[in-house]
DNA sequence: AAAAAACTAGAGTGAGTACTCAGTATAAAA
DNA sequence: TTTTATACTGAGTACTCACTCTAGTTTTTT
């Protein structure tokens, strides 16, 4: 039931991630999804409504590849899952293009500003991913294989600021990020194995 | 002369820079400004012109603050000289986070797409940056402070996602960098000094 | 003093905007 | 099969947008 509904937040997710939320107007959404305007305004009371139910659509699909990745990810080495983390977040950046696009988008920050729940998704995204982080300092400082005594927080901060900030770079269209993946690792482990 | 010209420039920076372009009505430029909205016509030929000569301006100005940088520090080893280069753009976000904002809208790249004006600001912005990160590892591996082996344009690359990430998370009220200052110099040094 | 450039006021244009609403089609429940 | 709730329609509304035009005034340069 109610497939249009479906297909009208799907193709907003996309139309709003690439071409903006005030420059995408109802009538194209519409005509993308071959639905008639009432249709979108019967699902959704207005436009802000479905950029919020994009963005908790996005925080339960972050959530859940994040999940199906902790499964399939097996390793006893904090550093060595600090890595997986990072190729991960790449992956995601690779074959969601579109929530990565949102998530950098200044609208989606304004936003917040008014809107709760909007503030609610944003934060729980930014949980998840640091907490990915946060979670492989800390699992590499107990087996030993990472030594920085800086602030774990501030320390997951720094490295989730360097791989967003390159997959800002990507989707910018600055620079292809994927030449510089082995760099990456390389400073990473830097930045975890040194102590002093 | 054409003192309004100047001002509609520097108000539309603002206004671009925190509400965006399109979200940025002529006639409320106009009502900032003290102008007649014809007078905004009369300086620049259509709104996207004007955002246009925006990024010419800040282009310059980011040239202008680079080039008095340059004569204000002195420093005889490269890797004295990125921490002076990370703190100086540390330093231009905190002074002008107007110019940082329109940088990282994503309207900015956009009309790249379209203007070949904009694509050349665009670049000559990145390429000053980049030089300032550039030169520093290499003056670096030649006076012998900095001991990496890694390709200097990919770690310029790599530091400047790390701290252009740091600013984006500020500037979007994720994070008050500040009190990353002293983490995030202990890591480019580890990045920088390791030769592993 | 003449000429050129900067600026004003405001009415007007046409295209586009988000959103409404009365009505219809379609499916599930009775 | 009838009822009923849900899904869907599309013309219409009131409004905003960038931009033009005219006909003038003020300011600056020569």
């Amino acid at each position: 039931m109610a497939k249009k509904k479906e297909a009208i937040l799907k193709a907003a997710t996309i139309l709003f991630a690439q071409n903006g939320f005030t420059e995408t107007s109802v009538a194209e959404l519409a005509r993308m999804t071959n639905a008639a305007e009432g249709t979108i305004f019967y699902h959704f009371k207005t436009k802000s409504d479905l950029f919020i139910a994009i963005l908790k659509d996005v925080c339960m699909g972050i959530t859940h590849e994040f999940d199906q990745y902790m499964t399939r990810v097996q390793c006893d080495n904090g550093l060595e899952m600090m890595e997986k983390v990072i190729t991960f977040l790449l992956y995601l950046a690779g074959h969601h293009e579109e929530w990565f696009l949102l998530l950098q988008r200044h609208f989606s920050y304004e936003m917040a500003y008014e809107s709760e729940a909007c503030r609610d998704h944003l934060a729980t995204i930014y949980k998840t991913l640091l907490n990915l982080f946060e979670g492989a300092i800390i699992k590499g400082q107990e087996d030993g294989s990472i030594a920085t005594k800086l602030p774990t927080h501030k320390t997951a901060l720094l490295l989730f600021s360097m791989v967003n900030g390159l997959i800002w770079l990507n989707l910018n269209d600055l620079y292809d990020t994927t030449t510089l993946y082995e760099e990456l690792l390389v400073s990473c482990r830097r930045m975890l194995t040194t102590s002093n």
